[in-house]
DNA sequence: TTAAAAATCAGGATTTCCCCTGAGGCTTGC
DNA sequence: GCAAGCCTCAGGGGAAATCCTGATTTTTAA
C-alpha cells in the first residue's frame, strides 16, 4: 500500500450506536477512512464485493451469521482482507475459533482509541492484534488444561442413570431405534425416557437435547 | 492460614548469589519469612519435610535436579505447599511442563520486589501467578498453533447463503414449518436445502447438524 | 413396611422428518 | 445465448419422532 493512500475500514454490528461510536473515534485520524457501515455478517459480504476495504471491524454476535461465520466467509474470497473482532465479552471458544477462522486482531468493545488504532495499524502492516485480556484468556485456558488433566467430571443428579445413558446416546446422533437395539429395550421404552428426559431439563427436542449435552460436556463436540 | 502467621517461603537455587538477593529483597516485609535456603532440588525435599514452608522459590535450572522434577517429587507429597518458579530465560517448554507437574507461579529472575511479592501473596492466597511475557509467549504458540491449522484447510464456500440460513435455524432447534414461517418460504424448500446441506456436508440427521454448526460456530452453545 | 420413584412396555393418533423425482424462474459467467 | 448454479415448490411415501393414556415390575427411600 502507498502510504499516501488511506487504510479502509468496513464496520460490521448490528447496533448503530456502535458503528458509530466507533466511526467517531476514528474520525479525526487522517490515515483511516471509513467505506461502508453494515449491520449483519450477511451484508458485510456483499459490501465487500460493491468495494473492498483493507480492515473490517467486526462484531461477534449479530443476530443472523456470526462474525466468525462471515470472516471465514469473506476470508475465503480475499485473504488479505485483515478482520478484528470486536465483541461484548471475550471467550475462549470464540477467540480460538476467530483465530482458526483467521482473524487477525480480536478487541473488547470497551478498547480506547490508542487501542484500536493501534490494532488497524498492526493488522494492516501484516501482523496480528489481541489485547492482553484475551492473551490472559488463552493462557488461563492453557493453564487449566495443562493442570486438570483427570479430574472427574461431576454432574447434577437432575436424571437417572438410565435416562443420562439414553441422553448420551441421542446426542451422538443415534436414532430411538438405534438406542434401543443397544440397550436391548423397547423403542417404547426410550421414547418415554426421552419425553422425560425433555421435561426434566425443559427442553423442546432433540436438537435443543444435542445442545445441552454439548453444553454440559456429556458428548465431546468434536465428535463429528 | 491466620493472618498472625508469616508466610513461610523456601528459596531454593543453587547460586548463593540469587538466594541471598532474594532474601534481601524480601527481607522488609513483615508477612514473609524466609525458613529455608538450600542450593538443590534435592535438599530442598529435605528441608520441606524437616520443616514445612508455604511457598518455594525455586529455580528452574540447577546442578542435579530440575525444579520442575523437584516440584513434582514436593507436590506428590504434600499438594498443598506453593512452588514458584524462578528462571534466568522464558521457554515456551519449561513453562508448559512446569504447568503439568503442578506450579503454581512462574517468574523471571530480573522480576522486581513488587512482583516478586505480589506472586507470593497470590499463589499463598490459592491462585497462580505467571506474568505478561510468560502469557505472551503461551499466547503466540496458541495463536501459531491455531492459525497453521486454517492453512491445508482453505476449503472453499460448500453451502450457499441460502443453505447456511436453513442450517442455522435449525440447528437453533426450529422445526422445519418454523423456519419456513420465518423466512416466508414454503415447507418443502426447507426440506429441500436441508436434504442439500445433509449431503454436501455428510451429515445423517438434524442431530449431527446441530453438532457441525456448533462445532463451526455458526450458532452459539449458550443459546440456551 | 410402605410409598415413591424408576424402568419397562403397548396401543393408537398425529406430526414431523427424510428422501425421491420433477420442474419453473432467476441470476451469473463464458 | 446458454449452461450452470441457485432458489423455489410439489406430490408422494416410508420412516421416525412426538404425544397421549395406561400398565407392570423392580428399586429406592422414608
Amino acid at each position: 500500500m502507498k502510504s499516501t493512500e488511506k487504510i479502509k475500514i468496513l464496520l460490521v454490528d448490528d447496533h448503530q450506536l456502535i458503528r458509530e461510536g466507533i466511526a467517531s473515534m476514528l474520525g479525526d485520524c487522517n490515515d483511516i477512512e471509513i467505506i461502508g457501515s453494515v449491520p449483519s455478517g450477511e451484508e458485510a459480504i456483499n459490501a465487500v464485493r460493491m468495494n473492498r476495504p483493507d480492515v473490517i471491524l467486526m462484531d461477534i454476535m449479530m443476530g443472523g451469521m456470526t462474525g466468525i461465520e462471515a470472516t471465514r466467509w469473506i476470508k475465503g474470497d480475499d485473504p488479505d482482507i485483515k478482520v478484528i473482532l470486536v465483541t461484548m465479552e471475550i471467550s475462549k471458544e470464540y477467540v480460538s475459533a476467530g483465530i482458526t477462522s483467521g482473524v487477525n486482531g480480536y478487541l473488547p468493545k470497551d478498547s480506547d482509541k490508542k487501542t484500536l488504532i493501534d490494532a488497524i495499524y498492526a493488522v494492516q502492516n501484516g501482523g496480528h492484534f489481541f489485547n492482553d485480556a484475551i492473551m490472559k484468556l488463552v493462557f488461563e485456558d492453557f493453564y487449566s488444561r495443562e493442570k486438570l488433566k483427570n479430574v472427574p467430571s461431576k454432574l447434577p443428579h437432575e436424571l437417572t442413570k438410565r435416562e443420562y445413558e439414553i441422553l448420551r446416546q441421542v446426542a451422538s446422533s443415534k436414532s430411538n431405534k438405534e438406542v434401543a437395539e443397544s440397550l436391548f429395550i423397547s423403542i417404547k421404552t426410550v421414547e418415554t425416557h426421552k419425553t422425560h428426559i425433555l421435561e426434566k431439563l425443559g427442553l423442546k427436542n432433540t436438537t435443543e437435547l444435542v445442545k445441552y449435552a454439548i453444553k454440559n460436556k456429556i458428548i465431546a463436540v468434536d465428535s463429528l
